[in-house]
DNA sequence: CAAAAACGTGGTCATTTGACCAATGTTTAC
DNA sequence: GTAAACATTGGTCAAATGACCACGTTTTTG
């Protein structure tokens, strides 16, 4: 499990071998059945977390109880509830298991620390906090201005490879439109 | 107009009055009238933003030619296209003057340089960039699950002294609603 | 392996929303 | 100061959407 976190690193950064056993040491391993919550909103988020493998969704749930997804992470990807991690404030998402999982988990104190020591392990870091701004930035903008059908055809093109190991009503959360809407529109697909 | 600048980044980061005359002069200034554009989609964003006084906006134009704010941006506050300035890629976004505004404008080299130079500016640099990011995972909370209504309603707590300043039709197309439909939840308002 | 839970699809219906058009009042620009 | 552009509101109508319900199938789980 470690091995393929640092089989990772290794070829993102191209850190040495020794650095990256390092942090992969401060690491701890979890595993995670299906629908098993990793962090609750309300509570703190206080980990760096890495998939390994399986899939994990972040997820918030609004007041009358309807699931909005924002973000999903398959193998060899991050997530966490950044605001939550930073500040120590309330995570505003929820943050659980889709499939059977493994992840990492870093204290951000350990984290911080190894950021420090690491400057390409920052580099790296900075790179993906930039693709995730990138990233939100544009889902904003699909937010806004798609239709039904775009959005779904946006988020095919994206994750071609999430599509059959998601639940339609998961994938109609994460688009901000009804399950119904999108069995829909994949149905009309279906005719052409 | 320079001056209004350096209070702000002294009240700000307590940087000592000669750093951030520095950083003022490294700026070029600019004055914009109603509607005038300052980035245009498709052409590279090569400056960081601040707004003096006035009022900017940050949006997209779909195929079909509407418009899609990202960001409204008044007087003491930064804007740009992060990805393009980043990575020196086109735009997505035009930015423009709602009101006629004063701006500020660096150079990215220039701010990049001025970062490692002033330890103080970079970490406000980063006060400013978590926010952004925070700001966007909650929109995209609230362009997924909330109803017209509660999304005006965010706006209106969110930004209270924008509120008379911008014509409903930007407002709407900030929350990705029609500006039918938002006239017609601010008459059924008026009615309790 | 069997029972239970979850999933995908479909139907109906009420409601919301947007597109289009018009009228009036306000602001801008020359 | 005046003409032109823009803003706000309103009406009507068609289309899109979501809520609710049901059914058959697949997947989990014990």
């Amino acid at each position: 499990m470690r091995d393929k976190f640092e089989e990772y690193i290794i070829s993102q950064t191209g850190m040495p071998a020794a650095s990256v056993e390092h942090i992969s040491s401060l690491a701890c391993a979890k595993t995670l059945k299906r629908n098993e919550l990793l962090v609750r909103a309300g509570e703190v988020c206080r980990n760096k977390i890495f998939v390994v493998s399986g899939l994990l969704r972040n997820y918030g749930v609004a007041a009358n109880g309807s699931e909005h997804v924002l973000q999903f992470a398959p193998e060899l990807s991050w997530t966490l509830d950044v605001e939550s991690y930073d500040n120590g404030t309330p995570a505003i998402s929820n943050i659980g298991a889709v499939e059977p999982s493994e992840v990492l988990l870093w204290a951000k104190a350990d984290f911080d620390s190894m950021l420090q020591e690491y400057p390409l392990l920052k580099h790296f870091s900075q790179q993906v906090i930039s693709r995730n701004i990138y990233y939100n930035r544009r889902r904003v903008m699909t937010a806004l201005s798609a239709s039904p059908e775009e959005k779904y055809e946006e988020f095919v093109r994206s994750f071609p490879k999430l599509l059959g190991r998601l639940p339609l009503h998961m994938i109609a959360s994460y688009l901000g439109i009804s399950l119904k809407t999108l069995t829909r529109l994949r149905h009309a697909q279906l005719l052409r």
